[in-house]
DNA sequence: TTGTAGACTAACGTCGACA
DNA sequence: CTGTCGACGTTAGTCTACA
């Protein structure tokens, strides 16, 4: 599994947990929904800002998502 | 301070920590050197692959790095 | 509500060179 | 050994639109 795939699912994960909207979470995080999208399908992989951005509007540490992307990827 | 800022820093200190040239970090994450010099310097921000290719050339894993970056920008 | 497409701008990352 | 420059190809991220 490459590291953008995982990193779509753990968004995706997460943002489901919150029972947030591609729509919402797009608005929270000041990102396209379109963009979202393609993230959560590990089509496009982010920058280091938009995962920090991404992170805010879901209300958890960066470091935590890198970390369940670790443990999805490794 | 910016979050790229941070990410460089905590780069650099890691590096030096290591005794590792520019030239040696560049090589084993597959990067440029000129690059890895833009992101210590806080002029570019990484991807999340080059963060992991990064974390990877330090032996050290990308959330510890991301979490470093938290606390220097936080 | 989500996936995807196309067209677009800005930025990533490479490479060679020079101080 | 490091910073920076310019040129370059690739990709991040936006926006509109449609199934």
């Amino acid at each position: 599994m490459g590291i953008e795939d995982a990193f779509g699912q753990v968004v995706r994960r997460m943002r489901k947990e919150r029972h947030l909207s591609q729509e919402t979470l797009a608005f929270n995080s000041h990102l396209d929904r379109s963009f979202i999208s393609l993230l959560e399908c590990g089509r496009k992989q982010p920058t280091l800002i938009t995962i920090f951005q991404i992170a805010r509007a879901l209300n958890v540490s960066p470091s935590e998502i890198i970390k369940a992307v670790e443990e999805l990827e490794g």
